[in-house]
DNA sequence: CTCAGTGCAAAGGATTTGCATGCCG
DNA sequence: CGGCATGCAAATCCTTTGCACTGAG
């Protein structure tokens, strides 16, 4: 955890910016979740985040490499910390109720996805930053 | 492309939907592009699509599974036909200039994918409908 | 004639921004 | 002290909606 501060303070750093009490209430909240959080959801899990802060924070961390933006069908965005920071992983989304869960898959299926990527990417003329791999369907709840 | 329009007549009249010339003319837009499209490229791609309409057609094309709407990290969200009515594919995001651009894999890997994500479904009690799988990087012009 | 579809203009709502203030360096 | 970060409130802008009109059945 305070290895998720250090690195955070760190890119902020590179990116020419301060790591703050608020982006570190910011990150603490996102650290504290098992699934990309709105920011409704930010701003409730904190104990003192306005909702103008939250957006001008998670931008600034989204900039920086620390945290990453998600978009899913629901109203808001959402956000996680980036990969490096927990595990590669990806969502489970249900189209009925907006909800996302995370979830991995074998090492072995990722680096095949990864192989066959890599190799579109060098046919498109794209430099791969990374893949999203998503399941859509519908939760225990909506089904 | 005759074939289009009858699916999409038959889907819209299964929905409880007319086929008008409106939404026709927005399913020949998205049919004649090589990757999703924005709002403003359906309503400039017609001859004559109000803004308004162009929302309102989609929204009920999307409803009756004539078109999906897909989330980028643009400005607008961007719409294409129905895999089923094309080819199941991916996309390639330019996470510089936010450009589509569609592209597929083999079929075995596809198939790998299928199996993984339905044991990972099946798992956590969830309905699955169809997976995203998207590359993002930069494209030539970003890079 | 009736009702869904359409177009225009106005409203809605997530996100961004201007400006004054506070705080870190 | 100087400049970035912060909060509040107001502005932005994609998207949705109200309402009157048109067209298909």
């Amino acid at each position: 955890m305070a290895d998720v501060h250090d690195t955070a303070a760190s890119r902020l750093r590179a990116a020419g910016q301060r790591y703050t009490s608020g982006r570190r209430a910011v990150v603490d909240v996102l650290a504290g979740a098992r699934a990309p959080l709105t920011i409704p959801e930010v701003v409730a899990g904190g104990r003192r985040i306005p909702q103008s802060s939250a957006y001008r924070s998670l931008a600034v961390l989204e900039q920086a490499g620390v945290v990453r933006r998600i978009l899913t069908s629901g109203d808001f965005a959402r956000y996680e910390l980036a990969e490096d920071l927990t595990e590669h992983h990806h969502h489970l989304i249900c189209s009925g109720c907006g909800a996302v869960r995370d979830f991995t898959v074998s090492t072995r299926l990722e680096r095949s996805i990864d192989e066959a990527l890599l190799e579109v990417a060098e046919q498109a003329g794209f430099q791969l930053d990374h893949h999203r791999l998503d399941l859509v369907g519908l939760c225990e709840a909506c089904g």
